[in-house]
RNA sequence: GGAGCCAUAGCCAAGUGGUAAGGCGCAGGUCUGCAACACCUUCAUCGCCGGUUCAAAUCCGGCUGGCUCCU
């Protein structure tokens, strides 16, 4: 069995998986693309040691800020896990909101190494690139607008990479729960945990920035990427604060579409007052599918 | 009391006679390599009343509300 908790961003996830992790033998493995990543504590909103319970967790803190990581290593990284924690006779439980990464890992897509071979087609244009992926072929369903897809799919035909329609899982017993909440309640909670953590990220953020590291990661996360033009002296940090609860609430809505559509998810609705009830409800859930 | 300016979607905002740009938000989506990414769809008849005109958000009058100045 492998348990997947899922869900939008400050809904509870990290609690839920120690706990699962507590009654089922497990270990968790984070699915977080910025919790993978060293130093990006605070803002990530990563599990501390002490949060973890003595619960083993993999995949945090395996990528230094420099490093390129994406799906192709996560998928590589998590599969290892989730069968080394397999062999040991525990149960793995993926915790995390990044989806694709999730189905990456789970499902069966077919990454290579990343190719400095990838072209650029720079001199394509997106429906030059859309034109030559439809007439390989018809079925291809792609945005026109969407430059980076395009790019990607373009280079998977000429590798002549099959990419299959529907993918499939290739474990077998997933459980997927999904934890969710009221819109309004979820938006105040991430609303509360970042002016809570307002204080120390900004001391995070500050030190990454004298570093004056170039990261991808560090240009990409929320609750990073807004508080530079606070350094810079371009911003309010009222205004950098404020477009950190923007980017969030936009995401935790992309999550919940997300996981709503790729994903076969059971959700479960969290009670706050009283999370007992909700590990209870999970364990229904698993106990009735595995 | 007088004079002037303004009034377009939840917010910002273009449009000065020919049938409402755009941005943000909201809502709904897409998803096999930046995925906390990238992208897509949807969303108003122009403060109210009346007039001029084939045609008004655009011109005229009145009303209401806001801002500035004067007494």
């Amino acid at each position: 069995m492998i348990i997947c908790v899922v869900g939008p961003t400050g809904v509870g996830k990290s609690k839920l998986g120690v706990s699962l992790a507590k009654i089922y033998n497990g270990e968790v493995i984070n699915a977080d693309s910025v919790a993978i990543y060293k130093y990006l504590d605070i803002g990530s909103a990563k599990i501390t040691l002490k949060e973890q319970e003595g619960i083993p967790h993999h995949l945090i803190d395996v990528a230094n800020l420099e490093d390129n990581y994406t799906i192709y290593d996560y998928q590589k990284d998590a599969r290892k896990a989730i069968s080394q924690i397999l062999e040991k006779g525990k149960v793995p439980i993926l915790v995390g909101g990044s989806g694709l990464y999730i189905k990456s890992a789970l499902y069966d897509y077919n990454l290579e190494e990343e190719n400095t071979k990838d072209k650029e087609y720079e001199e394509l244009s997106n429906e030059d690139i859309y034109n030559k992926i439809k007439a390989y072929d018809e079925s291809i369903e792609i945005d026109k607008n969407n430059r980076r897809r395009l790019v990607r799919m373009l280079n998977k035909i000429s590798k002549e990479i099959i990419i299959s329609k529907d993918a499939k899982l290739i474990y077998d017993n997933v459980i997927f729960i999904g934890l969710t909440t009221d819109t309004n309640l979820l938006y105040e909670r991430i609303n509360k945990r970042l002016d809570d953590m307002i204080i120390p990220l900004i001391d995070e953020v500050d030190n990454l920035y004298r570093k004056n590291i170039k990261s991808k990661a560090l240009e990409n996360a929320i609750g990073y990427k807004e508080l530079f033009p606070f350094f810079r002296h371009e911003q309010t940090l009222e205004s950098c604060v404020e477009q950190i609860k923007q980017n969030s609430r936009n995401y935790a809505k992309r999550q919940f579409t997300f996981f709503k559509h790729q994903l076969p998810v059971n959700w479960v609705n969290v009670n706050y007052e009283d999370f007992s009830k909700t590990i209870l409800e999970c364990v229904k859930i698993i106990d009735n599918q595995k």
